[in-house]
DNA sequence: CCTGCCTGTATTGTATACAGCATGAATTCC
DNA sequence: GGAATTCATGCTGTATACAATACAGGCAGG
């Protein structure tokens, strides 16, 4: 059954329209890795013509689910799991230069407040004597919204950027594997591990402790390696992982 | 005099054609930071046809030279010297984890011989007792050899890509600032240091000593920023500068 | 039987025409 | 005199037609 992608967002242009359906093919597995794919066929299943799909497919070449084909047109691309590792190590370190950032200039009282805030509902969150699936998936929104704020703390346009474009990679987000501990044993643990991650940073950075706020962080990001790997060991969980399908056991052939 | 960039490149499609020529447009001044661009006024200079310009003006945007008006079209950025010293900071960052990857998981020989065939090749340079420009834009050519050498010691294609994107930016690039002691009396004297550190890193790297070259890279990158303030004080050599046109010393206004 | 060239087809890259919308100016009303 | 509204102009976003190129299949020659 296509997934005929939301069109819900009606108000948005083409272009974006495009962008948000070709990238729901990719994720949800419609088009495979290393598929090259043919314009004509987007047209005629989207129903949009080709400008808007052509910039659609520039733009998530950008984004890093397509590769150019040196003959022209795109292809989706594959990732092996060391690539994911290396996307997390990598988030990791650029987050920690924020938190860095953050601790050695100081932060602006606002976005402080904010961040404490988020840390607070977290808390509430993950006191809870039980975990329900709503739970989880709010957990993931205060998750995200803590981790933007930290870039924000940073106050630096510049590397407020590059972390987007890191983050755009399903795997490599902040909450990429959030949803693999609400089906096992861990989650727990792992949750509570990552709150007084989150604590430590906030308190580093106010104690202006710029190098434990960036260990802090890189640390933080290490989680989702064990998760990742507790999500490929048990193979029911493999598909909570977003982007799955993007992945290749076998790294893919040098050319 | 208008620059009338680059069209020696015959054998390139249109679009990288205008995406080159519009770069050159943006770097020589002519097109001022914070100008909204006109498509039909670059169809009419370059003489290329819309579409291909629309493609370059998205690349465009996603290296970093432009940004998106919320009312369609593209802007040129402007830059403050706080973003350019964490560009610089950020790239120190970055290059510092590839420093830390290649020396935790080792080199494959063949790129280890080549580093040390350009680090040679430096030795050679820096030794001699004076330095013609000529000399100078070698060394720009060895140098950025040898740090996209160190990237690919890491061997991770994630981040290699995410270093690439992140020195589109001219005044992030690892040679941005070479040229500028070539000008100054201190010159020898930072790139002696500078070469030092090539050789230190590299050695770390070899022993894996992972910690040590990631602080060498970082450390190396805020070799840069001296030679930025260098460049900045002193009236003369700050047009040496690449994208010093795209830099505003006042902050742009928060919109 | 295998190899190399040629031709046809399909797909991408480019050009241009059209429509909708935002911006700015001029006019009118308060 | 000032402000709001309306109209006109020019722009971007979209659609489609055309051109050039790459790939595949078949045919001929060795």
């Amino acid at each position: 059954m296509p997934v005929q992608a939301a069109d819900n967002e009606r108000s948005s242009s083409q272009t974006v329209k495009a962008q948000l359906s070709l990238r729901d093919l990719i994720l949800s597995g419609e088009l495979k890795p290393g598929d090259r794919i043919s314009e004509l066929s987007v047209v005629e299943r989207l129903g949009i013509s080709r400008t808007p799909i052509r910039m659609a497919l520039v733009r998530l070449e950008e984004e890093g689910f397509l590769e150019a084909i040196p003959s022209g047109g795109f292809a989706v691309k594959a990732f092996s799991e060391r690539d994911i590792h290396d996307a997390i190590e990598m988030r990791g370190t650029l987050e920690g230069f924020a938190a860095r950032l953050a601790a050695e200039r100081g932060v602006r009282n606002a976005v402080m407040l904010e961040i404490k805030d988020r840390l607070a509902q977290l808390d509430e969150l993950v006191g809870r004597p039980t975990l329900s699936v709503d739970d989880f998936s709010q957990y993931v929104g205060l998750n995200g919204q803590f981790h933007a704020l930290l870039i924000d703390a940073a106050d630096s346009p510049v590397l407020a950027r590059q972390i987007d474009r890191a983050l755009n990679l399903p795997f490599a987000s902040p909450s990429g594997f959030v949803m693999v501990p609400a089906m096992l044993p861990e989650a727990r643990k792992i949750l509570t591990i990552a709150q007084d991650h989150h604590h430590c940073v906030v308190r580093a950075i106010e104690e202006r402790e710029g190098a434990r706020a960036e260990a802090l962080m890189r640390e933080h990001a290490r989680l989702a390696h064990r998760n990742l790997q507790l999500a490929f060991r048990n193979q029911g969980t493999r598909d909570l992982v977003p982007g799955a399908v993007l992945i290749r056991k076998a790294v893919p052939a040098r050319y």
